[in-house]
DNA sequence: TTTCATTGTGGGAGCGCTCTCATACATTCT
DNA sequence: AGAATGTATGAGAGCGCTCCCACAATGAAA
């Protein structure tokens, strides 16, 4: 049986008001009353029934998280997992709570609706959806405060981002520096906005190296190391001599499949992958690598979030994050190691 | 501007209460009244406001989730990622939502509160605690309905779990089967109950065939990567001839160490793990593992999480799913192999 | 016809909280 | 001293829903 503000308020002599203005920290309470009735709460272990709470004051302190089913590398990727522990330690230090949808296509409406209609959240963050998800739309058009992870090119709205572009143009150049010619990328789905922009990336680089597009050395994947691993086979035939990947998760499977071919990295193909993953330092060789941080992004898409619902009639906001080159070994041939660095 | 009962009760011409008969599916409304309720509904939207209904109904269709901060190999382990996805799809089919806890012992009492007084949640699933977790305690004091995923040892409460002790006994029993002798183990957190009952039914096997427990064959690890890595490179030196891998995770650690030592897998050393993780099949030589799914985990678990919801009488029911041996590569001597099938 | 279930619908209380307003009291200024 | 200000507290309404009870309408049984 939960206790109540009543109760509490019987037990230290006031009324229920003035244990209200106890629990959410009010000025206009005298020191005296204030010790009294918190003795009390802590005696108790009380905890105002949140449902209570918002019915009376429209708000509930709870934020949901919505990531997406279908991209399998749900499973295999840290992204989500470091993502979902930045928001979730965020949400700790800001008092906040969260629920998690993941976005299965089978009860879409489910989830819009009660991400939209139910009540129950003061906000929303949305993590790597397609370009076009129906569900930003709607968000958008209900006034629902909401921050994306990943920018959205259309709507002018709150979104965290990496710099993909800027970071995968740096990344291919890096490779042209190391000597490295015949360039080839596996990128991430181009219909994300992720893959789309490191895909640009990888082509401005070429184009301001003088270097020509070659249909033949670009290949789509889907962020996971069976697709990296596939994508690199179909790659090989055409002999690069290096290759950007849009994400750690997929360079290891390329990995495995230039080993198999009896491919030497970096001697004969130079690997530069995109995350920093924890697995990036682990494989044979280490694998260079552009860092991004999905925590940091989890932990500031919170506070956007909640500066928005303070503040919504504030006008959206972009965050984007630079990711920084991580050197190891995976790029960096013999002869070009000096002028490399 | 959300909409309320009160005010598709006036669109449709009826009352209020009629109204929420029909969003509940109540028997005693005509057929004809519903037609024209729901469609009213179905126009506007209409979805009922969560936390009215829950101060009304005592109810919130809310379950919470609680998942372990301490274990770093929950960015590295497919496993919580499958887990997650395995309860939300059940929540989404019975039509309950899900929030999320990641336990950082910083707020660990913040959490408590909010699981047990906050009013908002009609039960909870604990992951993989350690053993004398006080949470479970809390929960199990206060008659709060919970599912432990993994067995806990002193309390008769509701869990699912695999079985470790029984599949751990296996695997090392397939090695004994593959003709090695010297074998070893890397075992998890020998505090968490998982960690302990792999270990256990390693023991037993051994004792099984009369094979003689030797401590300078057995080390603790994280269920982490480098874990694995390390752990293995300090056992190398006792020349096993085969390991026990208490996860995947580990094993691929593991595998690097025995790489860079110059030990072929399996002719120098048979190597097994657990888990049957997506990169179990990937690694070289591809791991020979026990089968375990987290994803059925965490559905079953809602679904008995319900049941006791609906009949808080019940007693507590214990839930073990069985283990399979997935046979690869990475134990299966040449001269053995036939045997072993 | 009268009686009694049965079915469909509406009205009202109340879940536990917040927030506005009224009130009691203390303090300062003229 | 009286008026004007400020401070601490209480009372009451109401958030949107569910659930119980009352009651009307219908049909079956006596």
């Amino acid at each position: 049986m939960p206790i109540t503000l009543e109760e509490i308020a019987k037990l230290s002599g006031v009324s229920r008001s003035t244990v209200s203005r106890v629990v959410n920290g009010h000025k206009r309470v005298r020191e005296e009353t204030r010790k009294k009735v918190q003795s009390v709460i802590d005696e108790l272990n009380f905890q105002p029934n949140i449902a209570a709470r918002s019915l009376a004051a429209g708000k509930t302190g709870i934020m949901g998280l919505v990531i997406p089913a279908g991209v399998s590398a749900l499973f295999s990727d840290p992204y989500f997992p470091q993502l979902i522990q930045g928001i979730s330690s965020a949400c700790n230090k800001r008092d906040y709570s969260m629920m998690l949808w993941v976005d299965e296509p089978n009860y879409r409406l489910r989830t819009i609706r009660q991400l939209l209609y139910s009540g129950l959240l003061d906000g929303v963050i949305i993590s790597s959806m397609l370009m076009d998800d129906p569900i930003i739309k709607s968000l958008y058009e209900r006034h629902m405060p909401f921050v994306l992870i990943g920018r959205h090119t259309e709507l002018n709205v709150n979104y965290i981002d990496v710099n993909n572009q800027a970071a995968a143009n740096k990344a291919t150049s890096f490779l042209i520096d190391c000597g490295y010619s015949r360039i080839a990328t596996i990128t991430g789905p181009i219909n994300m906005i992720a893959g789309y922009d490191r895909y640009q990336g990888y082509c401005t680089a070429l184009d301001q190296h003088g270097l020509a597009l070659n249909d033949s050395l670009i290949a789509e994947g889907d962020f996971t190391e069976v697709g990296g691993y596939n994508t690199m086979k179909q790659l090989i035939p055409h002999n690069p001599d290096s290759v950007f990947i849009a994400n750690d998760t997929m360079a290891m499977g390329a990995l495995r499949a230039l080993h198999e071919a009896g491919l030497r990295v970096p001697d004969d193909i130079g690997v530069i992958g995109f995350d920093d993953s924890p697995i990036a330092s682990l494989t044979t060789p280490p694998l260079t690598t552009m860092r991004q941080s999905p925590y940091d992004m989890g932990f500031k898409a919170v506070n956007t979030l909640i500066e928005i619902i303070n503040n919504q009639g504030r006008s959206p906001q972009q965050i984007v994050l630079e990711s920084e080159l991580v050197i190891r070994e995976s790029c960096q041939r013999k002869e070009f190691a000096k002028e490399a660095i």
